[in-house]
DNA sequence: GTCTATAGAGTGATAGAC
DNA sequence: GTCTATCACTCTATAGAC
């Protein structure tokens, strides 16, 4: 039962479906790129939509692994800690967005999955603006609403970066992603905010690509 | 030369990609919805990729009269008529999304096509908070680059608002979409902004679906 | 566990009658 | 302009040897 094969399969697969979405890999570009037979990927997994669930099991798996990286320290670090994790899930499972419609018909199980990952991750972004708001490191909520607001826009920036750059034309960079993230909350930063984030800016290593 | 038909074709293919996305549409499902034959089909557009390159041609006339209607009234409700013609616009070619890196893949004019009109977008955004600044309807730029920030998500959100409903598990309808683009710029009206958006809510028919 | 071979159902494109 | 028939190819899934 070697597991390390289906292990491998399941890295191919990922590849590939980012590249290409779903519907549009063979098994056959699974099988040459784990280095395995067709006939042998079909021992470990029995059909298509095995792999499919596998992968989003993944998924899901490390979308919980970061939820749960939440807060282990009382500072924008650790916001930023969050976002790289963000950003690597996002652009590793790019491939969400382009079958999401097919998730949605064919999978509605992976679509329920989505709904509660997506819920949770609202709710832990507003929690977040809530307490460094008790931390004085965010001004006071200017207007009620404002921070919903903020909250949303700061989901629909982690969720929706990548593909917006590839609207834009505009090249995709972790540190372009979390510039674009922060410049949500810039705005709302106390004076001790602002200098906790420039402190944590200038710890940066000067660039990382792609 | 049936122009008709070859409008039906298209017709007929904008539904379908809708639904399925461009590799998942069969030139028989394509024929069958129009109401022909293969065949037939064959004799108006010899393969697949004519009528995937003539749905986009139809996609960006009907973007360039979106934003051709631009400031006809120097009112917000010449931006709510815009939205309008959004919300039908992004609800209709939904698959825009679905095909973004199959087209990017694919067919590499078609996104230059598709960069340049959303600069277009964007710039005609920003240049409307201008407009509305001038005349009093915003607030003064509080911090700068805070009216490029408001930009990107009135943009982001006219963009990516139907994926992220479908992604939250919440409904679709353009008063939804209207509401969450505004929302945008609600802190920044001036009171007599306000003024102009509430007589604008209140002219609003009570509910529009889907 | 891993392979080759192939069945069986489609898929885009073409030929040719009407 | 429109149709039916069919070719050549692709894809998933399975059978069976090693």
């Amino acid at each position: 039962m070697s597991a390390i094969t289906k292990n491998k399969i399941i890295e191919a697969a990922i590849q590939l479906f980012n590249e290409k979405g779903l519907s549009n890999v063979r098994l056959q570009q699974i099988a040459d790129e784990t280095g395995i037979s067709v006939g042998n990927l079909a021992y470990h997994y029995s059909n298509k939509d095995l792999i499919v669930t596998s992968v989003y099991e993944r998924l899901f798996e490390e979308f919980s692994e970061i939820l749960a990286n939440y807060m282990l320290q009382p500072t924008l670090a650790d916001m930023e800690t969050q976002l790289d994790s963000y950003f690597e899930f996002f652009n590793k499972y790019r491939f969400y967005l382009i079958d999401l419609f097919e998730i949605e018909r064919s999978f509605p199980g992976i679509m329920e999955q989505w709904h509660s990952a997506v819920s949770k991750m609202h709710l832990q972004i507003r929690r977040r603006i809530e307490f460094y708001g008790q931390k004085k490191l965010l001004v006071a909520e200017p207007h009620p609403g404002v921070f919903d607001l903020l909250t949303n826009n700061i989901w629909m920036t982690i969720v929706f970066w990548v593909p917006q750059q590839i609207l834009k034309g505009q090249p995709i960079t972790c540190e372009k992603f979390k510039e674009a993230v922060w410049s949500q909350s810039l705005p709302y930063l106390t004076p001790s905010g602002l200098e906790e984030f420039f402190a944590l800016a200038a710890t940066r290593p000067n660039e990382s690509l792609n």
